[in-house]
DNA sequence: CGATGGCTTGATACTGGTCAATATGGGTGG
DNA sequence: CCACCCATATTGACCAGTATCAAGCCATCG
């Protein structure tokens, strides 16, 4: 093999297969009927589709932002890290999502993005994206809708940790995974969780011994079954009960 | 007076006093170096700016979202109810700020919001958004930039409810509150709090109790002293101390 | 096969929620 | 101007739920 070659296949493995057809709900270019070649022609640049292996960082605080990312495939956390060096989960990305963009406001990343399983994401430099937006309507619409729904999530995670019952919180997490489940396409009673006992426990601000016990608790009332990090709603109507603080 | 300047100056006492010279830290126009005239001329569109008195309702939770809106003066909060309808504060915004955009995801808002004290708020349509967004580089630039800073508070948010201890959280809420003062070219030391014990509980997750306890409580240990919802603090760095859980 | 990390289960302590009583203060009317 | 009133806030006593500490389980990997 000719050492061109085999440079071609290396950055080939390394930004994988770029098309978006596998991308399947791709929140910014799909409706607003862009496709990433239109992109890269309209904004001059090159979008990178990369794999992540699991505990790979995507971005880390305090860099400075020059892209948004999105998963295609694979969930992403986000961590912020206090002066003290306490981490907390902030959120939980799943295909089609933004990640990081509080980081906006400054021009830096305000957490840590780890990929909690095999990934692979889609890097949209900031230029890129405000080129194309300048250009199109319909994809500076888009730009917008995704961004109202980060904070949208961001509102839900605030409603779930305003709920002063452990129990409720592990309700309203696990239903709202399984509403995004099926968003995804995927079967809503199914779930597969993607992250450790204790970054549920971070997210939800509870230890992961309460985390354990509520899920026990779920189970012995008989509305999932756990086994290990997958589980099956029984009684999803009954979950979303609970979420919503009847007992 | 003639009918018709009777009818001009109520209209124009409805809108109140539209330059935005007053408008100090308008996030939008300001630093994209555009004024309210130029938005108004790329935009085809009139912005309103009108005056809410204390407890008045700017929008609510499920209006559609047609515009967003801005802060001049005066303080907002939203407000998520859920099924049950019980109540969450799930923000508080001051002059610059701007309130609700967790509706653009869905273009329905997604909470009410209250003002806390007589205020004024700049109106902006959507579409005046987005056709002078697509005119003005710099402007839409400002955009993403505000609502970066719209994603950081609430980010802040949940790091204030991932502390366990009311004390901490009670102590980030005072000094960020003391921070955004600053910001807002007012002495740090001395805070106004517009919202009641019962807001400031809702927005912390804590009863109210446990708010006036909190307050008591830094009182008595000199580091801030309270009268009603006027507080001075008295001991900054000590304050940001226990807000990082240095006790 | 033992070791390791992730998870579950149990016993205890303590923070903050609940219920109740009292205090404060801004606004109203006499 | 004062007295009264109501909403808002403070303080106290008690109790529930969750954190903490500790032990054991299970699966995976070397």
């Amino acid at each position: 093999m000719q050492p061109q070659a085999a440079k071609a296949m290396e950055l080939k493995s390394l930004v994988g297969n770029r098309s978006c057809d596998e991308c399947v709900l791709h929140p910014l270019c799909r409706p607003a009927a862009v496709g990433i070649e239109e992109i890269e022609r309209l904004s001059g640049s090159v979008l990178a589709r990369r794999p992540l292996e699991r505990d790979s960082v995507l971005f880390r605080a305090g860099e400075p932002m020059r892209s948004v990312y999105i998963s295609q495939n694979g969930g992403f956390k986000t961590i912020a890290v206090n002066e003290n060096g306490d981490e907390q989960v902030i959120g939980f990305y799943f295909p089609g999502e933004l990640i990081g963009l509080e980081g906006l406001g400054a021009g830096k990343f305000r957490v840590d993005a780890v990929a909690l399983e095999l990934a692979h994401v889609c890097e949209v430099p900031l230029s890129a994206l405000e080129r194309v937006a300048a250009q199109r309507p319909d994809f500076q619409r888009q730009m917008l809708r995704a961004m109202g729904e980060g904070m949208a999530r961001h509102q839900d995670h605030l409603e779930m940790l305003g709920r002063k019952q452990a129990q409720e919180r592990l309700a309203m997490f696990l239903h709202g995974l399984s509403e995004r489940q099926q968003r995804l396409g995927r079967d809503p009673q199914q779930l597969h969780l993607p992250m450790s006992r204790s970054d549920i426990g971070s997210y939800l601000s509870l230890v992961i011994e309460t985390v354990s016990r509520g899920l026990s608790k779920l189970q012995d009332d008989g509305v999932i079954s756990v086994k290990g990090r997958h589980l099956r709603l029984l009684q999803p109507e009954r979950l979303e009960a609970l979420a919503h603080g009847d007992d």
